[in-house]
DNA sequence: TAGATTGTTAATCGATTAACAATC
DNA sequence: TAGATTGTTAATCGATTAACAATC
């Protein structure tokens, strides 16, 4: 049954992109075919979950025989939209916004930096790998002309909530976070957090 | 009642440093006391969770006054086991492992890096920030020196299964990994993921 | 005191899993 | 065909929430 009109849980939303990331590496390795248990017990998690979660978007496999590695990848992507090349721009140029402007891991994956800010006299102006970092106050030009949707946040925790209220006023829709605090944004911006920190922390719970 | 000797559940757990997180900036803006409600508004989430999540460790709050936000604060530093400086090595020197290397944000919050290490000769002995890059092969000794129980994996994916193999024969108890990639290690082993184009992607599904 | 908020219980909600008919 | 694996249903499991007595 195809399912597609149906609301999808965001928990499910979320593994989707897990999934594509475990096809690529078996793609890469040569794999043409793959199963649910096969890739449940790659990811640690059940078959039966991997099954329910695609059949909210149809039917991919085939009895017996399994999935296709490239045949399931190409509808996840699809699914994800990622049949395209998403626009990114970075906010901060400091060791983080600066790193992550240069990772080279977007390209591969349906994301390109397209822009770097920071709202330091002093940086402004400075190359930053491939980038020229431009001035905050060309955020909301930018982000019009070149209708770029999602923006990650590399700026002190102090000044993220401004940075993010801008950026939604800019029209953004979708936030990644590295400050480690929380943002206040409309229901209709979606927001993710990134704060290794939080990662540790939990993990020290567990020991001693 | 006292419920410390109970199994508490890992996704409790996981929220419990975002609390933490969210009374540091309380604290840092002068409060003094907070309640559920005024904590669960601040981070989009229900009071009753919070309190839910609270009684598995003891009782924290006085009823009608809330909790004081330096004594909750405390409380979680001990329940995380945060009441210390835990050590912690980065294995990778590209972008990502220097920019996590010179992160300053761990300093305050329970953690330290104390070594960089890269597997690649014309990296190994260059400065990166305050750190002169080790060669893994010193990884062992190290660890066993030092008695660092935490590691952050920033190699490239395929690497990555190498160096998670590594650092558990090290002894090593906690891994970030920062490649894209799953990670196999054994139970007693505790691991994290970031990949933010997880985030990105998982962001993209609801655009368009 | 009156108002506010806790910690806890029980109900609800939603996610995961087990099982299996269908079928490649 | 025989074996394997899907997609789906129903049961189970666990997490969240509503409600409230207790009490500061």
């Amino acid at each position: 049954m195809d399912n597609t009109e149906n609301e999808v849980p965001d928990i499910v939303v979320g593994r989707l992109p897990i999934y594509l990331r475990a096809l690529s590496t078996m793609q890469a390795d040569g794999k043409l075919y793959t199963s649910s248990h096969e890739l449940a017990e790659w990811l640690g998690i059940s078959s039966a979950q991997i099954r329910k979660d695609l059949s909210h978007f149809g039917e991919f496999g085939k009895q017996g025989t399994g999935y296709s590695v490239a045949g399931l990848y190409e509808e996840l992507r699809q699914i994800l939209h990622l049949d395209r090349e998403w626009p990114l721009i970075v906010v901060g140029s400091g060791n983080i916004g600066s790193a992550v402007a240069s990772y080279s891991g977007f390209a591969q994956r349906g994301f390109r930096v397209v822009a770097l800010f920071d709202n330091d006299p002093a940086k402004v102006g400075a190359r930053v790998g491939n980038f020229i970092v431009r001035d905050n106050a060309e955020i909301e030009s930018f982000v019009a002309e070149s209708h770029v949707l999602h923006a990650m946040i590399a700026v002190p925790a102090q000044h993220a909530q401004q940075v993010a209220d801008l950026l939604v006023d800019c029209g953004i829709r979708g936030i990644l976070n590295y400050a480690p605090i929380n943002l206040n944004v409309p229901s209709t911006v979606h927001v993710e957090y990134i704060d290794p920190v939080l990662h540790l922390q939990k993990m020290t719970y567990y020991l001693e």
